[in-house]
DNA sequence: TCAAAAGTGTTCTTGATACACCCATGC
DNA sequence: GCATGGGTGTATCAAGAACACTTTTGA
């Protein structure tokens, strides 16, 4: 058996989850309440256990966190330096996660003092190689959006126009023309207008979408 | 220390090696002499070393492999699940690498019979995982290629539009009007050409071109 | 002179961009 | 009636797609 000789390594999983509520992309961050790096904040994450997966160790932290069990999952990177954690040699798999923003409470967990949303502009100093790890997975979930309709993953069941261009320009950190995005959007086909309407604002009520996912739409992108 | 009672696991770094020869799009592939799988063909690829990251492991093992050192290489996906390797739990990522055609010699190393190039419509049926991680390895290479302008890394110096062509169609699996492939890589300003031309050919011979990263290349791709 | 691959332009259609005003509601 | 964000159309420009013949070389 050739595995005998093998180095051995920890394996970890932490999650860059992504979440859209008032109109604000913001990422889920733990503040720690061990060493090391106690009292900073982190992404959250955890241990792979023995029969799992790293997807599955990723739900399972998630769900631990939020309490959500169908969240929008995607590994991006492995870091792997070996002065990462300084514990020990810890090789982690980084995924990013996509909350749809009406569920939008993390909670606290053992290994964590409090949890909280992060405007994506106003992160706190994180612990570990965790700021690295952030700016991999925007990128990533810039790439991942550029190639497949992910976007929709962040958004509840009937959305605004408004609501969709506002998260989209956040996530590019762009500006769009509100009739250029509206055209093309409209025009691929992936959304369509429900019969509702926003209520209560104090001014012109705004139509709700959802999305229609039929046909090939994976091969469908909103930007070119 | 929290890393205790942590589960410990085996990496390893699995390799779909592209190169492009003879136009045809190929990757390597090495002929097992140990058992598992013992005879059969697999992704060069090997096991995690104490003090070193991933990317070096890759590299590491391409070298062995290739006698190369200059190889483009990029992790694409981890695969962990527990059943993948009879031998025990070995947890792997996987890297796609692109190798340029004029040194294509695959060596075969110590854990190997022998090493061959296999065109991607040929492929025989692969040790472990290794189909599902070749068939996510072309998928990562095509959004990367769509991405960014990678194909280069396939090609050598200088090469013929031809050439660029074919190697696009085939990672794509795709036909292109020569006339509109020629007019978009031209005007996308990556490529110049030289005042070489082909030799020996029994035909007309062909302008060489090569690659001309200016400005900010890494913002253009090919594919819309 | 033939075979084989290189090289070259135009038309049409589609999608991207730029741009400004009226509408519906709550207060 | 005013403040607030919702909603709409057109004209221009750039890029993509479709399409066939001439050129250069070796044999």
């Amino acid at each position: 058996m050739s595995l005998e000789n093998r180095t051995l390594i920890p394996l970890s999983v932490d999650c860059v989850i992504f979440g859209y509520a008032a109109g604000k992309l913001q990422i889920a961050l733990i503040k720690r309440k061990k060493p090391p790096f106690k009292g900073k904040w982190a992404l959250p994450g955890g241990f792979l256990e023995c029969n799992e997966t790293v997807e599955e160790a990723a739900f399972r932290e998630l769900k631990e966190e939020t309490g959500i069990g169908d969240i929008y999952l995607e590994q991006f990177q492995v870091f792997s330096n070996p002065g990462r954690d300084p514990r020990g040699r810890v090789v982690t798999v980084a995924f990013f996660a996509l909350i749809v923003s009406d569920r939008l409470e993390p909670v606290a967990k053992e290994d964590a003092e409090k949890a909280g949303w992060w405007a994506l502009d106003k992160l706190p100093p994180l612990a570990f190689d965790h700021g690295a790890i952030f700016t991999k997975g925007l990128e990533a979930l810039r790439a991942a959006v550029t190639l497949r309709p992910l976007l929709f993953e962040l958004l509840p069941k009937k959305f605004t126009l408004t609501d969709f261009q506002t998260l989209y320009e956040q996530v590019f950190a762009i500006k769009i023309d509100k009739r250029n995005f509206r055209k093309k959007v409209l025009s691929m086909g992936l959304i369509q207008a429900t019969k509702k309407t926003t209520e209560g604002a104090k001014h012109r009520p705004a139509r709700l979408y959802q999305y229609k996912p039929k046909g090939k739409i994976w091969e469908k992108s909103f930007r070119q």
